[in-house]
DNA sequence: GACATATATTCCCATATAGGAATATATATG
DNA sequence: CATATATATTCCTATATGGGAATATATGTC
């Protein structure tokens, strides 16, 4: 079997670093016409409505017709999964700072709520 | 040009689904046989030793000799780059929930706080 | 209708894949 | 040393890719 098309899911879409470019253009949730990435990207226009479609295909974005312009928006949920699945491992980078971290707060919230009763 | 290498990044490495689920069997943290993964995943073993071989040239495992056995453990740290894109959309998701809960956690602890003078 | 602009699609090609089968390599053990 | 076990590597093949160039399609404008 060959590798699994970039369509057959998100993790394949976001693979492609351009991909990922793209979707930072769209990342302020605002909308663009192709021609607008095109040169905020500096890339190929078929290169750049190419990716849109496989973006496109599986959800991550959406597009409406406006006059002449497509107008393609970022659907950042689809995302969800891929954030799912490796926030799985946060632990692993995150584990010293986060001790610290809960256990300042679980003191903090200790010696707030002792204060009163042993006062 | 082709598709990027699956080796090039751990964007690459990551899209192949068998390859999670590799991940997914270390995900304990404890090192593994190739032989013990074959089991768990019911793969054939040249399919496990070919993605634990692309894993690890990203970085995303790490192997020693032991005996006859080739123990395979997750180098989760390498995985963070993933996380740190993905988080960027976090609150495309989480926004209304993150506001429930917030208001929750924040509430209750106003609750605790107020609760002994106002008594 | 003629022309300009915006976008999508098609064609071409070098390249890497994932799986299966077979085989090679390394180590243990009698 | 012979044999068994564990793992890696090689060879094969169908398949999809991303980029470039050219072209098609759609819409706006005069």
């Amino acid at each position: 079997m060959a590798r699994a098309a970039t369509t057959t899911d998100v993790f394949n879409a976001i693979a492609e670093p351009r991909r990922r470019e793209l979707i930072g253009v769209l990342a302020d949730g605002r909308e663009y016409a192709v021609g607008d990435v095109v040169l905020r990207l500096r890339m190929a226009q078929p290169a750049v409505s190419k990716h849109l479609g496989v973006l496109r295909k599986v959800g991550v974005v959406s597009v409406i017709k406006r006059g002449q312009h497509r107008m393609y928006r970022l659907n950042a949920a689809q995302l969800k999964p891929v954030h799912d699945w490796v926030k799985t491992f946060e632990r692993y980078w995150t584990h010293q700072l986060d001790q610290i971290k809960h256990r300042a707060e679980k003191k903090a919230l200790e010696r707030l709520i002792s204060r009163e009763p042993h006062r």
